[in-house]
DNA sequence: CGGGCGGTTGAGTTGTGTCAAGGTGCGTGG
DNA sequence: CCACGCACCTTGACACAACTCAACCGCCCG
């Protein structure tokens, strides 16, 4: 991907909420830093580590978790290409949980100095790059649903409609589904499920005639009767454009 | 309480995370409209409504909430007095969840426009804003942890602890407790618990000597134990001061 | 004083977890 | 190019935390 290109996914993301004028589109171009690369499993911020920049997630996926004294851990947030991991970082200066690469990703780091002077000068782009930050909350809020009231078969299934949902945004989603090249233990993890459980549920989607995982594949079989039956409504990812 | 005092808790949970100066805080109580009252149980904004105002809870409880089909719901965020209880609002434009008093309340609407304009012109107060929702968020993270990983008993137990500190940043705690006058279904739907079984949770944590929930009023009764057992660690309420 | 809502407790059920034993595929090194 | 080993997936048997249903209590308020 080309320098110029490296922000485009990010520029789909805020152009399905807004408008954004060119001016804005090279402002932001002009607040990139030099893009960097990340093994798969390797850490990419540790809690409560103090950050000078936000990184902005161009290739791969990474997740945000939080763990318990007893080695567990909540994945809070999955990542995909044009989503800033850690916006929130500028204003928190530091994390409450870690970011880890979950396949080979790259990233650009937007030093916060640069979206410090963004506040400054553009109002509009201030809010919003708040707004991503507010739909990444909108996003925990469902999945604080789907954790407290939803069964295993529903959450797996409501994850695997939002991940559609928003990949078709950035445009990495095709008709049928969409590569997703994490392990059941991972997906167990965002779902408050064991692997084992998960795996069950997976075979039940499938038996059902619903959607599949294989080979770091999701296929959504039937997707109206699938979100249909989980209580899919995207309405939660604010994919309107409209004055901000 | 005086029109002047209406955003004093705001201010202290404010200058809970940086200075704010004498002017910002001129410029914040000129951006508030009328005070307005809620019963109790009241619906105060629902789901996908127009927004033109943020509201900044100055007495009472309120809960953010999402439901399913069947009825059941989930509490995805408990609000107490100095809590903007939909400042995302102002980025979202409408909510992807229904707000509702669980007593009586008072609070006080901050319109879009004045807010806007505080984005246009005050940049270091944006900031603050912005770090509010930021910090909503954190809160939606530890609960998806509690929610994907913890036990009824830590589950209650945590969220006793998380409400005693940041009812004490505002001044509505006292050394033993606070005041929490809202059903145990209430708590159940914070939890994903049902309201039976946070009933027996309850009086496993009074037979442990651990904590009380009894005519509105939680008292701690081994604070210290209590967070230890279940693993709170305020940090993601980002009480540190420090330069935004 | 009566009705209703919320709290309390018991008995039985169930969805999901735990533990354990293979199976499968892929990367690495000989 | 094959063989080994490891990570991940798959399945079964059993356990248990939390749910459901139901009855009763107690307090508040009209």
């Amino acid at each position: 991907m080309s320098t110029d290109a490296v922000i485009d996914r990010l520029l789909r993301q805020l152009r399905a909420r807004d408008k954004l004028s060119a001016a804005e589109e090279t402002v932001l171009r002009a607040a990139a830093a030099e893009p960097c690369s990340y093994a798969a499993d390797e850490e990419v911020v540790r809690e409560g580590e103090d950050l000078t920049a936000s990184l902005l997630l161009t290739e791969g996926w990474m997740c945000r978790y939080k763990d318990l004294p007893d080695g567990r851990r909540q994945i809070s947030a999955l990542h995909i290409p044009g989503d800033f991991v850690d916006l929130h970082g500028f204003t928190l200066k530091r994390l409450d949980h870690h970011v880890q690469a979950l396949t080979r990703c790259r990233a650009v780091p937007f030093p916060h100095e640069h979206l410090r002077a963004i506040t400054e000068q553009h109002s509009h782009l201030t809010r919003m790059l708040w707004l991503l930050t507010t739909i990444d909350a909108a996003i925990h809020r469902e999945w604080e649903l789907s954790l407290g009231c939803r069964t295993a078969l529903a959450r797996v299934g409501h994850l695997f409609c939002e991940l559609m949902a928003r990949l078709e945004v950035v445009g990495l989603a095709d008709d049928h589904g969409f590569d997703l090249n994490v392990t059941q233990r991972a997906i167990a993890e965002c779902l408050g499920l064991t692997n084992v459980h998960v795996n069950r549920t997976l075979r039940t989607l499938r038996e059902e005639g619903l959607a599949t995982f294989r080979r770091g594949r999701v296929t959504l079989l039937d997707r109206r009767r699938l979100e249909q039956l989980v209580d899919f409504d995207p309405s939660y990812l604010y994919l309107v454009r409209e004055p901000h």
